[in-house]
Formats: C-alpha cells, sequence, structure tokens
DNA sequence: GTGCTGGCTTAGACTTTCACAAGTCAGCTA
DNA sequence: TAGCTGACTTGTGAAAGTCTAAGCCAGCAC
C-alpha cells in the first residue's frame, strides 16, 4: 500500500498523496531530460564550462566524434544553451564560437551534482578535480536549502502541489 | 587562445591551466553519465523517491514500457542504486519491491538541479510539484556552497587537480 | 592560382533505447 | 483444478546515439 513512510522518499502532501492518484505530466525532470538526455550534450557544456569555444576544441577534449559534435552543437544552440557568435582573430578568417547562455549556464548545479556523485561513489582514488571558492579557498559542494536558509535533508522534504499542475489530472 | 576570462565558465587554475595541456580522463561527470545516462533511469529514480516499490507501478507512472522498465531496474540493482527486497502481504505471495540505496539516494541533488532548471526554463506556467522543508513550509532549492559555507556563484569559482587526478595526464 | 586549415557534412554501419504486443510463470483464491 | 494477478520475458521494429572514414568549402598564406 506504500503508506508507511520510508528511508529515502519524500513525503507526498495534499492532493498527491497517494501516488496512486495523479500522473506526473509536465514533469519539469522530464522535460529537462528532453533537453539534455545524452551523455554528449552533457560532455559539450562540461568544456563550455571549462571555457572551450572552438568546434575541433570541443571535439578532441570531449572524445566526441565530430559528426555528433556538430548535430550535438546545432541542437544546443537552437534549444537556446549556447550562442554563436563570430570572432576574428588577426590574420584568420571569421569564425563562429560558442558560448553558454544564461540558460545554458544555469544548468551548472547539475553538472556539479553528477560530478559530486561520481566523485563519491564511482572515483576509488579521489576526485580528479575539485571546485574551490576563489575567495577562501575551500571546496564547493552541492546544497539543498529551504528558503528560510536552513539546510534541508532528503527526509524533510515535502513535496506539493505548485501553480503549473495540470488542473486534469485528478 | 582563450586565455581571457570569459562569462559563464570557470577559471582553471595551476596545471589545468591552460585547458589544452590536459585530458579530462576519468571525469567523475563522464562516469557517473555512465550509469545513469538514459531518461528511464532517472524516471525510475524520480519514482522510487516518490515512494514507488513495485515493477508495475514503476512503468506506469513513469509511462515507461514493461520491458524496459524491467531492464532499467535490473541494471539500477546491479549498478548498487536500488536494492531488492522481498516483502509479503498478508494472503498475497512473496514479492519483490525496489528500494533506494544510499547511492542511490545521493543522486538526489542531481534530480532537484534537473527540476529546478525545467521549472525555469521550459515551465512557463510555473512548476507542476514544489518541494518544501517540512519544518518552515519554505521551498528548496539547489546551491552551491564552500566548507566555509559561504554560497559560490559561478564566477567565484576554481578548477583545481585532485587527489585522483591520473598523474600521466600531463 | 595552389595548398593548408578550421569547421563542418556525408556515408555507412553498429549499438542502445524505446514501444507495442504477446507469452510465461508462480502461487494464491475459489 | 481452474482462473487470476503481479512480475516479468520474448519478439519485432523504429528511432536515436555513436563510431570511422572520407569529402567539402571558405578564405588566408604563398
Amino acid at each position: 500500500m506504500e503508506t508507511s513512510p520510508q528511508a529515502h522518499t519524500i513525503r507526498l502532501s495534499g492532493p498527491l498523496s497517494p501516488r496512486a492518484g495523479w500522473q506526473a505530466t509536465g514533469c519539469s525532470m522530464a522535460r529537462a531530460l528532453g533537453v539534455v538526455n545524452s551523455r554528449s550534450a552533457l560532455l559539450i557544456l562540461r568544456e563550455a564550462f571549462y571555457g572551450t569555444t572552438r568546434f575541433d576544441h570541443f571535439a578532441q577534449r570531449t572524445g566526441i566524434s565530430e559528426p555528433v559534435t556538430a548535430a550535438r552543437l546545432a541542437e544546443l544552440v537552437e534549444e537556446g544553451l549556447l550562442a554563436r557568435e563570430p570572432y576574428r582573430e588577426p590574420g584568420q578568417r571569421t569564425r563562429l564560437a560558442y558560448r553558454l547562455t544564461d540558460k545554458g549556464a544555469e544548468l551548472f548545479p547539475v553538472l556539479v551534482a553528477l560530478m559530486e556523485w561520481g566523485d563519491r561513489w564511482l572515483a576509488p582514488d579521489g576526485a580528479p578535480v575539485v571546485l574551490t571558492h576563489r575567495d577562501c579557498g575551500e571546496p564547493v559542494h552541492i546544497e539543498l536549502r529551504c528558503a528560510a536558509d536552513h539546510e534541508a535533508n532528503l527526509d524533510e522534504l515535502d513535496l506539493e502541489a505548485g501553480p503549473g499542475r495540470p488542473a486534469a489530472s485528478a
């Protein structure tokens, strides 16, 4: 019946309880996966955060083949995560750079969360690279916080209906 | 040459600068993507956080077909993200429940980060569901913080070599 | 002009991910 | 013993993601 609270789950409250009573149509996570569902897309975004802007560097540094790199860059531009920007170095012809837009840059927490999990569970020798806070030099990690600035653990969370919840999903 | 600092990138420091000088072999994010690279895996994990434990509920609530659900559940068990647990309700035969392990549960920030990004950029009517902190009722969001407890923005971050960095990657 | 280089595109093949439809199997109920 | 149900499995086929290898094109250098 799944009515008793369980470890590692969030509590469903209000119209969302019980889980059997609604469909997760329009789930934002599912939508986000529609945009960045492939390994290649996330690796290209990683490189963009590392400052890479050129086609062949993306391909080389991610280890992704050129056709896939081209297709992925085009998709990411079309979805507004990257923007093409012409530039010209002296003595060179005009070229296109790919830069993160605000929309793309805000995916950073997703990448950091994946990296952190990989560091913890898949990197027996420790993290290959670490993020630090420039001002204080301390390592950076990802956290759940509420608007009242409390750190929030998984077992302290409720899931509630939001403003965008489809009305028909009884 | 990519030597000047740019918007929406992190600063590479020490042996990691310039980017051209090293390979991202063993990247924890890439490793994590090796475990949860598919849409179906993440949707199944979402349901597990919502308290779902039974095969047919996973299939119904994620909208994933039964063959794929079966394959994905088996993979997630093999990778140690879910654990099978026999249970028996009165008058029923013994069945298997799927529950999140610690390893699986620690992927929660990844899902929340994806959800938050989807809410912001792909949900014009607002978030369909919201996470709140049970004690205070305030909405919960994901944040980057350093060990000294400062909130850290993308442009305040350095990327440094970590203990698990492969020595040969000059 | 001829060649070189960066930034792609095309062709062909293989693998993975998915859906739909149907079949299997164990054990409880009647 | 005959059916029902939950939990899968099998078969088929389409779509997506990936690779290697090769080709194309624009514009500077010569």
